[in-house]
DNA sequence: ATATAATGTTAGCTGTAGTTAACATTAAGG
DNA sequence: CCTTAATGTTAACTACAGCTAACATTATAT
């Protein structure tokens, strides 16, 4: 189990690998306003976990562990953060820092129960949900738009 | 703004005085599974932030300041624990470490809406509910009922 | 092709928050 | 009342996660 702080480091690498096609120090200290050395550091921490490839100089490269990991953290953001804004109606920068700070201590079951409650709850789908985290797929509608919203910002 | 740390021992400092009528380090240290080093340090913060009056050997009191920013931590576990409990369903020991690692990081107003939103939802008032976080009375109903809940734990 | 700018790394610092080991103080029982 | 047990404190260590300053490498532009 890797720090909540590292998972926010795995989601930033992620993102930044999808809007630009490669990832940098400096794009992920200029993203997250941390200095280049702390993003160093993070980088090494996440390689010696085996989430990510890097040699010095080199390039940045999720592997699939790294990658199915940040998709997950993304997704458990993603949950929290359309509860907050359209369920609790709060303002999009709100919810939006507000996701930051809780999703990555929660547990696997309790981000499932969120997803359900809040698929059932804006009226997404007809049946009743069953979303599961760890599964590849989910025919809930929520998780497609409010991904790409979160991903263009 | 004091830290997440300081504010879970301020919390538990407040529940063994409800449940004792003093506190010591001891006490503390056994509800919160650390060690006595630990918690001494933590309530010399603590008073240094005037939240407590202590001195060496003595007693641990909670100033007005204390008390008040304490019950404005508990309220906003329980409005967690009820939220996940009952809404989502977690099980009474999930929502209760879930709600541990949430709620210090919450903004006053996510906590206000999720309380609103957690009234209206159970149906505990007919009204619409204007919870306040910041305030001294709400009339709706978990408030009570949750808080003896998580006191005699 | 090389000077300069951009990018990346290293070393050593800070603060927070926990730990253990050793010691000090206070409370309780015979 | 004085020994022992319980409780509280201090000092010095750890790990995490940020920082600055200084240095190294790579890329760009004339």
């Amino acid at each position: 189990m890797i720090s909540k702080s590292l998972e926010e480091y795995l989601k930033n690498i992620y993102i930044i690998n999808k809007q630009n096609g490669k990832v940098r120090v400096t794009d992920i200290a200029n993203k997250m306003k941390y200095t280049k050395p702390s993003v160093n550091k993070a980088i090494n921490n996440l390689k010696e976990n085996n989430l990510l490839n890097y040699e010095s100089y080199g390039e940045i490269e999720l592997t699939k562990e790294g990658e199915d990991l940040a998709k997950k953290i993304l997704e458990a953001y993603d949950i929290v953060f359309v509860f907050l804004k359209d369920v609790l109606n709060l303002k999009e920068e709100d919810a939006k820092s507000e996701a930051e700070n809780i999703k990555s201590s929660l547990a696997d079951n309790t981000i499932n129960q969120l997803a359900k409650y809040v698929h059932n709850e804006l009226g997404l789908n007809n049946l009743n949900c069953n979303y599961d985290i760890n599964q590849e797929k989910c025919r809930c509608c929520i998780r497609r738009t409010s991904k790409k919203q979160i991903i263009n910002n």
